[in-house]
DNA sequence: AAATAAATTTAGACAAGACTAAAAATATTG
DNA sequence: CAATATTTTTAGTCTTGTCTAAATTTATTT
């Protein structure tokens, strides 16, 4: 079994190697985790021996297969206990984070089981997450707008949410249709518009058309 | 907020007390606590500092009354969690201990408070042992047959399994009745018999005898 | 009441996980 | 491509909670 630090430190590389799959860096996990590059790379030497990470000097980090595995485990917990909170105790979506950083590190795979069988097997957190099932497989992509992914990250276009003939036609002209990737380059926090690069072409588009495109992740 | 690591002694403590009203001797904390005397005396200097308990050295220790309110909050959580591990989550009461061990640190009034409404504010957990609410109150009283006290242990009369008129008439023979404290002094494992004191008096009863009187404790 | 036994505390060490400050490696820039 | 800046690692320290071994205090015997 591995300590709360050793987990929280996993499911931390686990959300930021979406956005860089190249390796995560001591920098960003660092700033993830909201502790210092130096403790960081104390904890990925123990991780890596663990073999848990796979890890070159300087040249961040990956999770091994092992590694996926458990921070998926701990990803399940914490989406399943927030599913808890929200539709059997009355909490607010927005009140249950901190407790389910808590309760994702309470071990016992029964536990897990059960709590997963009492709530329905459900499929997405109260934010709308996927929650992997028992063997770690998400059964529903990490569908979301264009417009709440985050510089670097990228996903494939599923739908939209403006269905109008402008907006598809729109669409048409730009050469930006179902199944395609598109990453992000730029934000631009001003006027919410953003940099992207579909089919390696780079196009910029504003706040209107992100918050109508739907992508799925992962 | 307290460590883990701390709560645990303060819920040892507590229970301890039952049994050692003048004081918990450092031995039989690091019985209870399966660790070592130093590591005891090491971990109630800490304690005491915090002003969580009441110490002297070689005098053994007692809960102050933070402590003790601290102590209630994890004894009632932990009773709250294995009731919904029980009733909620189908488990058997003999499967609940260690996932409640590790439920009854959770950080949050307000999950410990919801949880208790959406199990209906039940009084005692699966094993029959009473839940205090929030404020810390029991409202029912810890009852058990006689025969169940460990040495040392003492509890005051409240009722009878056996109604029996021989049954009564023996109690009455022996002056014991409703209302009296009946403490256990020894207990022979050959034949389940114990000696107990009540108003002053020594007396051993047989198993019969004390496996059909009820005692509440606490 | 002195001698022995048992319980308790102290002293010093260790592992986990974090930190600061300094050194080393990699990236960036003129 | 040398100089500077940034990132990352190393070295040494600290805290929490544990341990062993030794010293001290309390309890029990003769």
């Amino acid at each position: 079994m591995f300590s709360f630090s050793e987990e929280n430190y996993l499911k931390a590389i686990f959300h930021l190697e979406k956005k860089y799959q190249a390796g995560v860096s001591t920098n960003a996990l660092a700033e993830e985790m909201e502790t210092k590059a130096s403790s960081v790379t104390d904890m990925i030497k123990k991780l890596s021996e663990k073999e848990l990470v796979v890890y070159k000097k300087y040249q961040g980090v990956k999770l091994s297969e092992l590694g996926k595995k458990t921070a998926i485990q701990v990803v399940r917990k914490h989406r399943l206990w927030e599913y808890f909170l929200v539709e059997k105790l009355d909490f607010n979506w927005d009140e249950v984070h901190d407790i389910a950083e808590q309760l994702e590190h309470i071990k016992s795979e029964k536990l897990t089981r059960e709590l997963d069988k009492f709530l329905g097997f459900p499929k997405r957190d109260p934010h709308g997450d996927p929650i992997p099932d028992a063997e770690g497989n998400f059964s529903v992509a990490n569908k979301m707008l264009l417009a709440e992914l985050d510089k670097e990250e990228k996903g494939i276009c599923v739908g939209v949410k403006d269905s109008s003939s402008e907006f598809l036609r729109f669409l048409d002209k730009n050469n930006i249709s179902l199944g395609k990737e598109i990453k992000v380059l730029e934000k631009e926090a001003f006027d919410g518009s953003m940099l992207i690069v579909i089919e390696e072409r780079e196009l910029r588009i504003s706040q209107l058309i992100s918050n109508n495109l739907y992508i799925k992740t992962q």
